[in-house]
DNA sequence: TTGACATAATACCAAAAGGTTTCGTATAAA
DNA sequence: TTTATACGAAACCTTTTGGTATTATGTCAA
């Protein structure tokens, strides 16, 4: 089951809580880094950082205007994500199903 | 937002691709940490380091077998990470629903 | 009982992650 | 034109991560 550069890109984004935070945040608008950092305890460079590798997993959009970097979510690239987390399903499915037959025979 | 701290354990467990890698090794069938490492270019304890951290995140849960210790995968876990992700469909929808008017527009 | 085997536990190391401070540059505003 | 603002970039520090090698322990098998 090889797996993409992509994948992995996608993965380290979302593993640290501050980055799943600033995906939260984005997700009711667009905010400069200015924006971002004023919820954060914690100094501009650093929340530049975590934009950075945001970017870099192709979860946010970066446009210049004027001296601002706005930054917006994409609206894809989590389902990446998604889809390996989903291919178990039918594990969980099957699973379940047998834990349920489990419980039912000790009644 | 606040966010629990055994999320943050499960977006940690699936942060690295070994861990992914055996992760989707386990879902064809349960294994001792010999059989997972054979698997990997990596020595065993690197392997049941891994497997630790699988384990804190509640992703796999192992038995005490004879002298092997079989890990199996837990069938509920990933689930509180697949809902984080799907928080996202409804921005999803609504951001590729307004890409598709503007490109209409456009033609 | 003895030897082989599966794993635990510990110590150790290099690299990556996450943060800070400092300084430089481009743009906006007075 | 001068000043303040938003950000980039680099240097640096500390902790965590992912790996190794080594040694110890418990269990199976001859």
């Amino acid at each position: 089951m090889m797996e993409h550069h992509a994948d992995q890109l996608i993965f380290r984004a979302i593993a640290d809580p501050t980055r799943r935070a600033i995906i939260d945040m984005l997700s009711s608008g667009d905010r400069s880094i200015g924006d971002i950092a004023a919820g954060f305890d914690m100094t501009r460079p650093a929340v530049a950082k975590h934009l950075a590798i945001l970017k870099d997993g192709r979860l946010i959009d970066v446009e210049k205007r004027g001296r601002e970097r706005i930054h917006r979510l994409r609206p894809d690239t989590l389902k990446s994500a998604a889809s390996w987390i989903n291919q178990f399903d039918r594990f969980w499915d099957d699973r379940l199903a047998k834990l349920k037959e489990v419980v039912e025979e000790k009644q």
